[in-house]
DNA sequence: TGATTCTGTCAACACTTGTTGACAAAAAAA
DNA sequence: TTTTTTTGTCAACAAGTGTTGACAGAATCA
């Protein structure tokens, strides 16, 4: 556990790291107060319930700023490192793990779509200029995470690799070029 | 429940719909056994366990048949029909859900990986003939997927318009030149 | 016919789930 | 100091989980 972090955060962070890997319903609270070493009954406690833990959890993502990105271009910049530079596969939080793993329960998929949609859809289409490209653009990332952070498919290069950078460039680029409708 | 149809296939029928929709782990097998209207002891009698009856459901999945596409436009045509005559994401099975809703569970994550490799993976690395452009290809559909019949964002067109075909050939033919490592 | 297998019903099992409230120790405030 | 608030521990609850075995009726076969 982190040196001088309050009980709470800890909590939080084992949290995110678990709920964010295997999915809502694949992880216990008992599982959580485990891996952060403290007692169970402190997340009804902090949380006030196993929803409430993982709704502060999708409060700790970043939403991203449409001011930061003077064109699309940068945002493809910016992507393709994010991913270039991600640890490969290993309980990574990333959007798609997120949204998919947890679509199953109905509550919790609402939450996850709902943060989808402020923190990274509405942004995007604010940079891209175009709904339905914003879209076939976030299916891109969408399924180029899940292919290679999730399946490991041997078919995406290694990432960090140039090859890598420029399968996941191609993909987002076109997207871009997307019919509008 | 299917007139004539004996109770194994009715368990089956509706453990399909089920665990397709909504994930593994979010189904039970008394909801399974109430939606088929029999008994749940039948479910370990038929099918020794609720993993049992899941996989039995992954092997109703056909395999994709290479032989039955002379080229990869060919299949570009037959997945864009696939996208467009299906009913507009109400429990429906597609690769994608299945892939990544269960991927939380390491034994279930297991064998989705496996039934998604051996039935789709490789006839597709065979039908476009290079191994990067069909993860790539395969990312595609995934991503494609999930926003159309999860997300349901309205950035993609209805399905079954021609704005929605086209919006997923563009995708699908431009994966097909992604490029090759 | 009787015997045997198939098919389904029921109650219970051992276990995990999220959640709660009583209680104690430590910290802060008076 | 005493009092109050915070912080953590413990045991238990009610509900749900997958699974099992004993049992009864129906169908099949001898």
């Amino acid at each position: 556990m982190t040196k001088g972090a309050s009980t709470k955060e800890v909590l939080l962070t084992h949290a995110c790291r678990l709920f964010w890997s295997r999915g809502y319903s694949n992880v216990s609270v008992r599982e959580v107060a485990k891996a952060a070493g403290v007692d169970v009954a402190l997340i009804a406690r902090y949380f006030g319930s196993k929803l409430g833990l993982f709704e502060a959890t999708l409060e700790t993502l970043e939403k991203l700023d449409p001011s930061a990105f003077p064109n699309a271009n940068a945002l493809i910049d910016t992507i393709v490192e994010l991913f270039a530079n991600a640890p490969d596969g290993n309980g990574e939080a990333s959007p798609v793990s997120l949204i998919l793993m947890n679509a199953g329960d109905p509550e919790v998929g609402q939450l996850v779509t709902e943060c989808q949609n402020e923190n990274w859809q509405k942004p995007m289409e604010e940079i891209i200029g175009s709904k339905s490209r914003a879209a076939v653009f976030f299916a891109a990332i969408l399924g180029f995470s899940v292919v290679q952070k999730t399946m490991r498919m041997d078919g995406i290069a290694a990432p960090g690799s140039d090859e890598h950078r420029e399968q996941l460039r191609h993909v987002l680029k076109s997207a871009l070029e997307s019919p509008e409708v």
